[in-house]
DNA sequence: GTGAAAGCGCTAACAC
DNA sequence: GTGTTAGCGCTTTCAC
């Protein structure tokens, strides 16, 4: 069999133009509007493609004069090892590259861990040939907030940072749904309650990467207001039923591994014996707490109750006390706002349900 | 504070120039070759780009210019549920992700499920601003296949097809595993063996989409030959302990949800109810068979020895008996031979190391 | 149904 | 250090 012949320099559209002695734009024609040409000249076209090993159209050339680069950015700050080891985020993704496919966009991740200088960083964001982007769940002062900003590309925001102006969003009522977990577990006669949460900051003020307890100053920290909101939503419930809110030990994960929680619940029993709840921010530190309570001989939900926040998958299977929040109709709510964006041009605030799911892992005090 | 001036028509390089009254390449050097111009002047530059909003380089333009568009795709020809609910698949993009973080470069999804027509699943890989294309276990018959091929970009195969003329792949040694694993469940003492298998080809010669028989025909049909690799390392290990390969009963899973192995179990041992293993070519599967034994009260591995593949992380904690092979290294692996081609030009074939992790779920027959 | 001309926004040689 | 000149490969009026 003959090889296809291989031209040194590489066919396109103006090559081969001139090969069949046409214009550009009957080539043109017959790759994107093949109405406008005898369909006896466009197979001779495609014929002659395929001879001489045109490629079609060149995408990127497309892009820059369409104006149009047909794929959305995800910029991904927080490390590559957080976010797969996150189910939540996961199906948030898997929500979003289902819009993708279904508007026929592509979906550029941009994961810029914090390995990476500020300046590689936004060189990838700068370098990003897409139509709009897409921020999960950045912390109010990410450095690369004001890079995407700079594109002047359409940006929907997941979560947080809550309040970036002219960008649409979708989230969740983090607050109320948190309280009424909190009601839950206040209703059930839990006083001392423990907290265990996702860093707080992007900085951390303590010398080990280990779990810390968080005083109500950093607490009140703002930039990662999703978990400050949480948090509130306990503190609401424990206001509404006469408790001190500064009773609570808020203890901070530094990082997101399979055993985090189980860490953070050490330090908070080690602070606070008398915890007979631990509630949790994230499901995958409730499961972990889980595991080494039982690696401990405590009891869940006997000796101690365990709430956790998601409802992934995981989590229900294990009967996990949690606020269920739809993920992946999150990733696939901020695909269509990318794709066809309101009418008005006006930013859009998009608050999904969320839903308390009374598992197995909460019951009275001991 | 005054909003910044927002002009009707957006700033570019050119507007810049003729503002400051410089040359466009100066402007260009200003942000991509700094030591080319006096630090004064870059200053100048960068203060009016800030007050005229340009946002920099127009990252499609630059594209267009320097031929590389600083992303690489990644072709998802299986439904997007497939891809997020198979640990194995996540680690793998896990792994390329990382890797394309390190060489600074984007990773664009580019997913065309089944429901797309062949037609726009075209458009989408034509209209992808790659620079490489990762193919991820895709089938021998991939309609896709040809698309990419067609694009003369780089390829990098991962798994399957395994000759795609020209392109580099990286794999494992699916049927020597396979068989290791076998031999040891043989050694245990196993004589009938049930195989449940991820669909063998992207036809379903069935009327429903449920688990069914694949009969030793379908095994040969050439279009998924990881799980016939696979099977065949089975058949070796039984053939060589003078078994009759035959006797295997293989049954293929139509779908890839989480029960889909427990179904696939049931058609299993409703076919050979002698079956006193069930051997899987994927953990989910087995994990999945698994919890519909244990539904069946039939315990494991006292009254039925399972057995997965891949080696994530649920499977080993629940102790399942498995082949472990680096999903994430093979993302790495895929994303460094785009990142820095060999030399040699010549594609390159990565055999990565595998090793039979003896679990808790495999024992002698009952 | 087909072609000519203009230009998308940028960078790379090369000259000054 | 800075400017001039040429495109990168394509699509899009608009005229024929």
């Amino acid at each position: 069999m003959p090889r296809s012949p291989t031209p040194r320099r590489r066919a396109t559209l103006a090559s081969l133009a001139a090969e069949l002695k046409v214009s550009r734009t009957t080539i043109s024609n017959a790759y994107n509007r093949p109405d406008q040409l005898s369909p006896e000249l466009r197979r001779r076209i495609l014929a002659a493609a395929e001879r001489m090993g045109y490629p079609g159209p060149d995408p990127v050339a497309r892009s820059l004069r369409t104006r149009k680069a047909g794929a959305v950015g995800l910029m991904i700050t927080e490390s590559l090892n957080y976010w797969f080891s996150d189910p939540a985020a996961l199906d948030f993704v898997a929500g979003l590259a289902e819009s993708c496919e279904e508007a026929g966009q592509g979906l550029l991740l941009v994961s810029i861990g914090p390995n990476r200088s500020v300046e590689e960083g936004s060189g990838a964001v700068l370098a990003a040939g897409v139509d709009g982007f897409v921020v999960y769940s950045a912390s109010d002062d990410d450095p690369y907030l004001a890079v995407v900003r700079q594109r002047q590309l359409p940006i929907v925001v997941v979560d947080q940072p809550k309040d970036l102006p002219g960008c649409s969003r979708v989230g969740i009522d983090d607050r109320g749904a948190m309280r009424g977990l909190a009601e839950y577990v206040l209703g059930l006669g839990h006083r001392e309650i423990g907290l265990l949460t996702m860093r707080l900051g992007r900085d951390w003020p303590h010398p080990k990467p280990r779990p810390a307890v968080a005083d109500p100053q950093r607490v009140e920290s703002p930039h990662f207001h999703v978990q400050r909101e949480r948090i509130n939503g306990v503190c609401d419930a424990m206001a509404a039923a006469g408790l001190d809110p500064a009773a609570l030990t808020v203890v901070e994960s530094y990082d997101h591994l399979p055993t985090s929680g189980g860490a953070a619940a050490e330090v908070a029993l080690a602070a606070n014996p008398r915890i007979t709840a631990l509630m949790c921010t994230a499901d995958v530190l409730a499961l972990s707490a889980m595991d080494y309570l039982r690696a401990k001989g405590i009891y869940v939900p006997g000796q101690m109750t365990v709430t956790g926040f998601d409802g992934v998958r995981e989590a229900l299977q294990r009967g996990l006390t949690t606020v269920a929040q739809p993920s992946a109709e999150k990733g696939r709510r901020a695909g269509h706002l990318l794709h066809h964006p309101p009418g008005s041009g006006l930013p859009v605030i998009e608050v999904l349900d969320t839903e308390v799911v009374r598992g197995r892992t909460a019951g009275p005090p001991a």
